[in-house]
DNA sequence: AAGACTGTTTGCCTCGGCGCAATCAGCCGC
DNA sequence: GCGGCTGATTGCGCCGAGGCAAACAGTCTT
């Protein structure tokens, strides 16, 4: 069954390219849907194929030796994924898992050399994501080596209602489930921990919380936090 | 001047490429030193040109608002930096600073869409430069977020060995000056606690280490260290 | 050779955040 | 409607590691 180039057309990462190139894209790949919680790709996995997330959330884990787990990041509708071609790896890094009902879009491995040469437009963009991804990291790297674990918390909440928010009646909320446990494999410390910041912060005023789910009602005043530039209230 | 190609034709990252087009690209190089401490490029400051370390060994650090300094990674022999345009930027993500007497060559931004596309081994080599600072970025999140400062110390001692070790009778010795302090900023912590374990390493003949000098004389025991695989001896 | 400077060591104290454990609260399936 | 399960909350105790401060030791300058 062919896929409709309006699925694909309107996204970044195909920007320069006609419709005659969009259909040649489509026809190598393949549409699919992954129910909540199930895993698109494993870590360690040999990576035969690469992915565009079309609606959805996807999150990315990494597991250490030992077992520990940490979310590397999360993947919003229009982004690639899995492209571990990309960083001239055979397998993937990580594993890849839908945060709720996703749609996405699989090529074969085959089809990256191709579309890199055939579609400049396409590989210039691949460069890019892998680009900004590294310096976002590494702008983690700086947060954890330099910041408080309060701050931390306060900049992941922020990076993912900017990224993934959605506007409701009480301020904006994370539209995809997220535990605290989440939030704790993001910044690198304890589900205890931001439990307790979530608590405080309720109290203030500045989110709203409940199971799986967060609110950011002040996000300026989450913003003063993140940049430790607020009077702490009396415990 | 010319430079003659034999500057280069040994980097991995020209594998592939005769002659003809080493020479080429050479033409729009510039060949200069930086001594010791100097800075070749600063951070937030326009970028220019990227640049190949011919010899030397670069410091690359970021600096947070607050003012905390992190390096990001050391620059060996033979490797691309500052390649901004690679990332998307316009301005340098951080600092780079010669940690010995160094020679860079250096080409003008202008040449690297020219670069890009005459010479796809090039591109494909500066892709891959990108892809592996990416995971070796994420991997270092994944050591913060679960190791112990301990692990993580001895695991950025063992990569610094790896990649820029000299043999000595002692044992593998770190081949530029580098401080407590420096060591502290690669690992998020502070140079009193590097200092301390240094000093305890040094006491169970692990490292033999001196004023901005690190002698790793028993590579094997520091392995247990970072896997945590080892019982501590008695304080 | 003297002095200044930079880097290192170490003791002491403090505290942020983790581990543990018990309890509670939604949500789901039967 | 009733368990059972998963996720969330919270109190308590502890300890790893940071902050502070003082003393010390190479190295470079003049």
């Amino acid at each position: 069954m062919a896929l409709d180039r309006s699925l694909i057309s309107s996204l970044a990462i195909f920007a320069g390219l006609d419709g005659h190139d969009l259909d040649a894209i489509l026809a190598r790949a393949r549409s699919s849907r992954f129910p909540k919680e199930s895993e698109v790709f494993g870590q360690g996995q040999d990576a035969h194929s690469f992915f565009l997330l079309l609606s959805g959330h996807i999150r990315v884990v990494r597991t250490s030796p030992e077992g520990h787990q940490v979310i590397a990041r999360y993947i919003n509708e229009g982004e690639l994924f899995g492209i571990a071609m990309a960083l001239g790896r055979d397998t993937y890094p990580a594993t890849a898992i839908a945060a709720v009902d996703c749609v996405v879009l699989t090529w074969p491995n085959s089809a990256w050399p191709e579309m890199q040469t055939r579609f400049p437009a396409f590989g210039a963009s691949t460069y890019r994501t892998v680009g900004s991804r590294l310096q976002e990291t590494q702008a983690q790297v700086m947060e954890m080596s330099t910041q408080q674990v309060e701050q931390r918390i306060a900049n992941a909440l922020l990076r993912i209602v900017n990224q993934s928010g959605r506007k409701t009646a009480e301020g904006i909320e994370i539209d995809f489930p997220i535990t605290r446990q989440d939030i704790a494999e993001m910044t690198g410390t304890t589900l205890h921990t931001v439990s307790r910041l979530l608590s405080a912060w309720e109290n203030e005023g500045i989110v709203r919380s409940a199971r799986q789910k967060v609110i950011v009602t002040d996000p300026h005043a989450l913003l003063l936090v993140a940049d430790n530039r607020r009077r702490k209230p009396a415990p």
